[in-house]
DNA sequence: CAGTGGTCTAGACCACTTC
DNA sequence: AAGTGGTCTAGACCACTGC
């Protein structure tokens, strides 16, 4: 009888916990539908309106998506309007930020202490390590260094990165099972040293905004590290704060 | 007959519209607890369950705050742990960030187009202009210029900014009847000029995150314009997304 | 027309706060 | 014990999609 510390867990939270774990077990992949609500309903032996409210919640986190009359499906950075979810850089002119990709560097190696704390492996572990630019109205204006553990994204490459079109979360999904669901991020304003000078053609010495981004999967798990440097002369890092 | 346009409306919606026009209307002030879930039913001739919808929709947009047991209460910049409820400055170290305050200017004049334009007015019309600095830990960081309409702010002085103690957005509500519900900020990396480099004591040149922020009130209406420089040199901007 | 999510209701009971 | 929000149910009906 003794229901110990957690005090009271409300049903629609142990429902929620359920389909977090189909999601983890990939049991429904990115794009597809989920079962009907009253199919779930059925499943876990619960009413309807408890199903509901369990997925109400995950679609408000952005990990299920509902689309009435035709069900409710597991959210893909594949989808038109997702392709950059998490990219908070716009133009001033206001116009849709349209970015051009070039790969730079894949390569393994060994990760220091800091990536590892970060990616929670251990220092020395194997890892990839991503250099790109980005560049807008033939513009390069983002420099972003990526790091990835070796063990969640094996035989990963320089040409395939290359061959890919679209952004790398969809990459990742496609490729590696690997859904990002969140991130955080940390914004500083930095001096461009030569090496930023020269991928992104500015004089040394210019304001660049850098931005460290720790990305999550569906566990809560760090699967990403990106150091970003933003050219923000003509654009901006747009938040909304509620 | 002819329902125009709008094809659809819910009836909890057309609660929330209601529920709103009470806030703005300062029926129910921060703070305050608004009527119960039942009560409100019985005003507007619906169930609880549809009252609740609305509820739980304001919740979620941060402009009521349910307590169990107590009541829903309308939400206060005033409150604890909402006191910094849009600053996102927070120190390298992980601490809590304790910024103190220091007003160096608050001076009435005309509003230049740009501004006007932000908060909605004519260029020309009077606009209020504050300048502050914030320091943590015996280091000034934060350098702010804010715009504030005059017509809200009638009779703004220096000795009031400087007799207050806690978030500028507490003073707007109690001494303004003015609550802010959310912002837009728009970031940049710049170098510090003359004037800057003065008032945070770092060399010129020194690289800054520029914050650029149009805070709203309930009816969406602009009503405050600020423009921050800060230092990040031992600390960040951090921004969680979804 | 059948199937999906979306709205609305009415009622029971639980958890928390206050008196 | 009374009052508040929180959970759960069952059932009716509406809006949208696709066959």
């Amino acid at each position: 009888m003794s229901e110990p510390i957690a005090s009271f867990s409300p049903l629609y939270e142990q429902i929620k916990a359920m389909i977090l774990a189909s999601l983890q077990a990939a049991e429904w992949l990115p794009g597809d539908a989920i079962p009907s609500e009253m199919e779930l309903a059925v499943r876990y032996a619960v009413s309807q309106g408890t199903v509901r409210k369990a997925i109400d919640e995950l679609a408000a986190q952005n990990l299920l998506v509902r689309r009435q009359g035709k069900g409710t499906f597991v959210a893909t950075h594949q989808e038109e309007d997702w392709q950059y979810r998490f990219l908070r850089l716009e133009p001033d002119s206001g116009e849709k930020l349209q970015l051009k990709n070039q790969f730079l560097v894949c390569e393994c190696g060994k990760s220091d202490s800091h990536i590892a704390q970060l990616l929670k492996l251990k220092a020395g572990d194997p890892i990839i390590r991503i250099d790109r630019v980005q560049s807008y109205a033939g513009k390069p204006i983002v420099f972003e260094e990526i790091w990835l553990p070796e063990g969640r994204f094996k035989g990963l490459t320089l040409d395939m990165l290359n061959a890919w079109s679209g952004p790398v979360y969809a990459f990742y999904e496609s490729e590696y099972a690997t859904h990002m669901v969140r991130a955080e991020e940390q914004i500083k304003a930095v001096l461009a040293d030569e090496n930023l000078a020269l991928h992104l053609q500015i004089p040394i010495g210019s304001p660049l905004l850098s931005v460290e981004r720790v990305a999550f999967t569906y566990d809560n798990k760090p699967v990403e590290i990106r150091h970003a440097r933003y050219d923000t002369s003509d654009q901006h890092y747009d938040n909304k704060l509620n």
